[in-house]
DNA sequence: TGCCAGGCCGGGT
DNA sequence: ACCCGGCATGGC
């Protein structure tokens, strides 16, 4: 796969995840869903101006006070439950500190989230990696479709196949899937929206069976 | 102006 | 085991 070189040298390091803290981190990653991440910094910003970023204080806010501070980023009423049954959670089975989380084994850690309504594959896998850094590869809409439309993958597959095709050819190594994932999204924002059918123009080639660079 | 955004759940077949 | 409607704001 020197498909990530490729992706590097043109969109260089990203940086990711934007987030000063682990907790602001899992915070950002279920608020992102299906979500712009402008809209999204609206809303942390909101509880970061206000101290509101620690678990135990979230989960003392009455609902309707959070689903005000994290209106920007949409879906507000359904994000303060998914958020309120994240951090009843966390309080309960780790006192608040997500950090405790990551001291588990990683596929230990990826279950207990995902025993969470609201915490579905890629929200627990970007948790795990960017806010953990444990080495799992994360699997978002642009990934499918990049794939799908290089043929690399024929579209019916589950999640956790397109995890298996990265995991299984790519070394272990927290840093590589960091930038891979932010970098499939870069270029996913510039060539792969929804309404395109079929690649003709994305910068990106594979070794086989179909190139389409 | 409509389309899209770093998904996920729950109910219906 | 799929399929689909619902969820909602802000940027281009």
């Amino acid at each position: 796969m020197e498909i990530f070189k490729r992706l590097f040298d043109r969109f260089g390091p990203q940086g990711w995840w934007p987030g000063e803290t682990a907790f602001e981190v899992s915070i950002g990653a279920i608020l992102t869903q299906n979500t712009s991440w402008t809209n999204v910094e609206k809303a942390i910003n909101n509880l970061k101006e206000r101290g509101l970023l620690s678990a135990h204080k979230m989960l003392k806010l009455p609902d309707a006070e959070l689903a005000g501070l994290i209106r920007p980023a949409g879906y507000f009423n359904i994000k303060t439950r998914r958020l309120k049954n994240f951090l009843s959670a966390l309080c309960m089975d780790f006192d608040g500190d997500i950090k405790a989380v990551f001291n588990r084994p990683l596929y230990e850690a990826r279950e207990w989230l995902l025993s969470i309504s609201g915490i579905g594959p890629e929200t627990a896998d970007s948790i795990l990696l960017y806010a953990g850094e444990m080495p799992i590869f994360v699997v978002d809409a642009y990934t499918f479709r990049i794939l799908a439309r290089h043929r690399v993958i024929a579209g019916d597959e589950t999640y956790d196949d397109v995890q298996q095709i990265f995991m299984g050819s790519l070394k272990e190594d927290v840093k590589l899937f960091n930038e891979y994932h932010a970098l499939i999204v870069a270029t996913g924002k510039n060539f792969c929206k929804k309404k395109r059918p079929l690649c003709q123009s994305c910068p990106l080639s594979f070794d086989a069976p179909n190139d389409y660079s």
